[in-house]
DNA sequence: TGCCAGGCCGGGT
DNA sequence: ACCCGGCATGGC
């Protein structure tokens, strides 16, 4: 019997042998990655880049721009990524968030204690621990791991851990096993999403042409 | 054509 | 501490 140390490793290099580097978070600058990470939420990424080209076009995709625009307007323009009334309203919270922690120095955020950062964000209303934890992966080059439907679906099926276990267990699940490596932590959940897009979707799952299939057995 | 996508919040028990 | 309805577009 495999250790769960052992077990984690050997999906991740699994993965990582069948896909290669993923070479997330597809983004131009670290707030393009926090807005993306909100707009993303349930939601598929082809409908976010739209949202993401139109506030580029729009000159919007910054602090300032963000802060100053009036929220109908900028529901207007992430209108494509779905939600976007509530969207809207998370991007204003998350840059009134900005200004009043770091003067909308977005880069500015990641010097601050990693824990005392981390609950600062979760308090953003619109910003859960997914969010939270992409935010500070992706672009504050923290060692945190991203859960997110996938890797709970990924792990039930492979008999791995309860199909509805929270999102802090599933974290820790990870971060108890693994050493706090950024780009390695930044590549397993880039992977994870990827082999959910091809291989593992809620219905019909390509499991016979899956290169995780096997894992976790014996 | 209905089902699904890289969640989160607020109100109710 | 859970549970659930609401939020909404675009692709297959």
């Amino acid at each position: 019997m495999l250790d769960r140390k052992t077990t984690l490793l050997d999906l991740y290099a699994r993965l990582y042998k069948a896909f290669g580097p993923r070479h997330w978070w597809p983004a131009d600058s670290g707030f393009e990655v926090a807005v993306g990470a909100i707009l993303t939420q349930n939601t598929a990424w082809r409908n976010v880049t739209k949202a993401i080209a139109n506030l580029k076009a729009g000159r919007l995709l910054s602090p300032r721009g963000l802060y100053d625009v009036p929220a109908p307007d900028l529901a207007k323009a992430i209108r494509p990524s779905g939600y976007y009334n509530v969207k809207a309203r998370r991007l204003k919270h998350f840059v009134h968030f900005l200004f009043e922690e770091s003067d909308g120095d977005f880069d500015q955020l990641f010097t601050k204690d990693f824990d005392t950062l981390r609950e600062k964000l979760l308090s953003v209303n619109g910003i859960g621990p997914e969010t939270a934890d992409s935010i500070l992966l992706y672009a504050g080059n923290k060692p945190t791991f991203v859960v997110d439907a996938y890797t709970r679906r990924i792990l039930f099926r492979h008999n791995c851990t309860a199909e509805e276990i929270p999102y802090d267990e599933l974290r820790n699940f990870f971060m108890d096993c693994l050493k706090p490596d950024t780009t390695m932590f930044n590549e397993y959940h880039a992977l994870l999403v990827h082999l959910g897009h091809t291989f593992c979707a809620r219905k019909d799952p390509k499991c016979t042409e899956c290169p995780a299939r096997g894992w976790n057995e014996e």
